[in-house]
DNA sequence: ACGCTCAAGTGTTACGTATAACTTCCTCCT
DNA sequence: AGGAGGAAGTTATACGTAACACTTGAGCGT
């Protein structure tokens, strides 16, 4: 090694090669053609690989002026959901050259704070997920461009937004009950301050209200396996006639039902439904498989990254929400006389 | 995009303030004292406030040669224990003015690929998780400080490595096991080739060669519900005595064998018993409860996160293994008969 | 033989920051 | 009175890259 200890710079591989450091520039960055002798191409390409040349990636922003690097805002991590998420975003980002960051708010679902303390890395835009408004303006503050993912279209401040179909999801589960025979209902809500739940049980409540004899009652809990038993233990030993059907917010919320009835002596699916959104894995590994909703997490992704990219090209982004699909699995039942 | 007025730089805060660039660099980056006075200290502070200043990460990386971010490497982010790595590494991270950027490799737990084209951040170092010998080697090819978590300690080319005490847990899992009386075993294995993973088959092989009068089948699987379950259909179904007890690599698999179990009309853990290995939340949504071995992630990303800062202090990084619990739950117990 | 074009490069600069080295003014000690 | 020394700054520079503007020489048509 000629330089020793420090990393190869390109003016280090232009000397190697015998040429100046603008010609290694330029066989590097591909745009050689015209300028460059393809022999003297090939000699650059062949010192730089000798030398173990990697560009420094901090020049290379500074000069362009853009890190070609996205951060994606996820929840925290606790489902494989939003490693779904990540994997469609970054496939697109990396056909069209961009990495992905991935930034996990610590606070869970819901606000998150300084996303930038925490990723150094400069940016060239953001995609955030189900976050409340100061985390929002603090970004914008930035004035990243900005794709919100499940948000209120009409409350982002102009940012793209792009959704799942969760209406639709919700629509059909409950129509699926409702043919099924059910008319009194549980709804078991995430405790969370996000448009994505809230959209959840707008739906629910005004679907049933179009229904004649119908009942609702509805019952909060943060999304944990605990919180959920407790919270439908409690909501289905209330006096009154007893729900025969459990719609979860998601499936983690799901299993937490499927503790609660069984802890009450009740049989799924016999003597309570219980559906759930999301299809996790875990669905399928509750006995009996869970009756949910299936989110393509990794179109969401991909969609997320495509309206991003179109923001940067200053394009409009494509508005449309992602569909879902119901899943029927085993705990689902018409309810018993 | 439209970005019409370019960010503000620290040029412009001096402007603003009525100072040099230097003494806005000296008073942002707190080196001000006995240099600047008070007065223009905050002078410049409320300039910089004021114009919404914001250093340019890219700049400062090229001028201290350093970015004050690591990347950690993990697998597919499937399940919230890599989730609860990078919370531990995060949070001492912080306490050191580091950030964290997140890999998930794309291959899951295995080899992994070229981590730098897809994070585009320039790197201080890297904590990597699981992954095989070629990827390795590529990042060492870039000379950054490594830290291996969960890796071979003497085939890690030297590389600082970081670990669980897997061995010990294996050891409680079939202690556990034993002392209930437990002869005949069953392992279901991940179908990974990973260090972590054959740490857990040499010690439970070894620790049932030591007991006379025990036997031990095995049968591998990758981590899924579904591969679990047929895997573990057959080495139930074998002719021969049917094991009693089914020692599983991690939770997941134990989730397929409790399907397995099922469909079979064995019950947990009347009929058999069934153990897993790092209490995820899944641990608590089956039923019966699994019983399994706490993996403390958190403590483990902290850790990580430690030893990395030493080699980057050039200190030598501790050396001691993760204490890890057992927790008995539900799906153990006694063989009938 | 002349100017023209084109291939194949090179010289130079700017991106925004942190800091070493320098300057200027003022106070205080002897 | 005459520096010594400190407070309060400023000037200048380098980090490694990409790209614009320029140079040089050869080929070529007329």
């Amino acid at each position: 090694m000629a330089r020793g200890s420090t990393r190869p710079t390109s003016r280090d591989v232009a000397e190697a090669a015998g040429v100046s450091q603008a010609a290694v520039s330029l066989v590097l960055g591909d745009k050689w053609r015209g300028r460059v002798s393809p022999a003297t191409a090939e000699r650059v390409r062949h010192a730089a690989q000798e030398l173990g040349y990697r560009p420094n990636l901090a020049a290379r922003n500074l000069r362009l002026g853009r890190t070609r690097t996205v951060l994606l805002v996820v929840p925290a991590l606790t489902t494989e959901f939003f490693a779904g998420v990540y994997t469609g975003a970054a496939r697109v980002a990396a056909q069209h050259g961009f990495g992905v960051v991935l930034y996990p708010s610590p606070e869970g679902i819901g606000p998150a704070r300084d996303p930038f303390g925490s990723a150094q890395a400069a940016l060239d835009g953001v995609i955030a997920s189900s976050m409340a408004a100061d985390a929002l303006t603090a970004i914008r503050g930035d004035q990243l461009p900005l794709v919100m993912l499940d948000s209120d279209p009409t409350g982002s401040q102009g940012a793209a937004t792009v959704n799942l179909d969760i209406t639709d999801g919700v629509r059909q589960v409950t129509d699926h009950l409702l043919r099924l025979g059910h008319r009194r209902f549980l709804h078991l809500a995430a405790d969370i301050p996000s448009w994505t739940f809230e959209v959840r049980a707008h739906e629910l409540a005004s679907r049933l209200r179009e229904t004649p004899g119908t009942s609702l009652r509805v019952t909060r809990a943060p999304i944990s396996f605990e919180d959920a038993l407790t919270a439908t233990q409690t909501a289905l030993t209330t006096p009154g006639p007893r729900p025969t059907a459990v719609i979860c917010d998601d499936d983690k919320l799901a299993a937490g039902a499927y503790k609660a009835a069984r802890r009450l002596g009740l049989r799924i699916p016999d003597d309570i439904s219980i559906t759930g959104l999301d299809d996790l894995a875990l669905a399928r590994a509750l006995d009996p498989e869970l009756t949910t909703v299936r989110l393509d997490a990794e179109r969401f992704g991909e969609q997320g990254m495509k309206a991003l990219l179109a923001v940067l090209d200053g394009r409009t982004p494509p508005k449309e929400d992602i569909p879902v699909e119901l899943v029927v699995r085993g705990s689902t039942a018409p309810p018993n006389a």
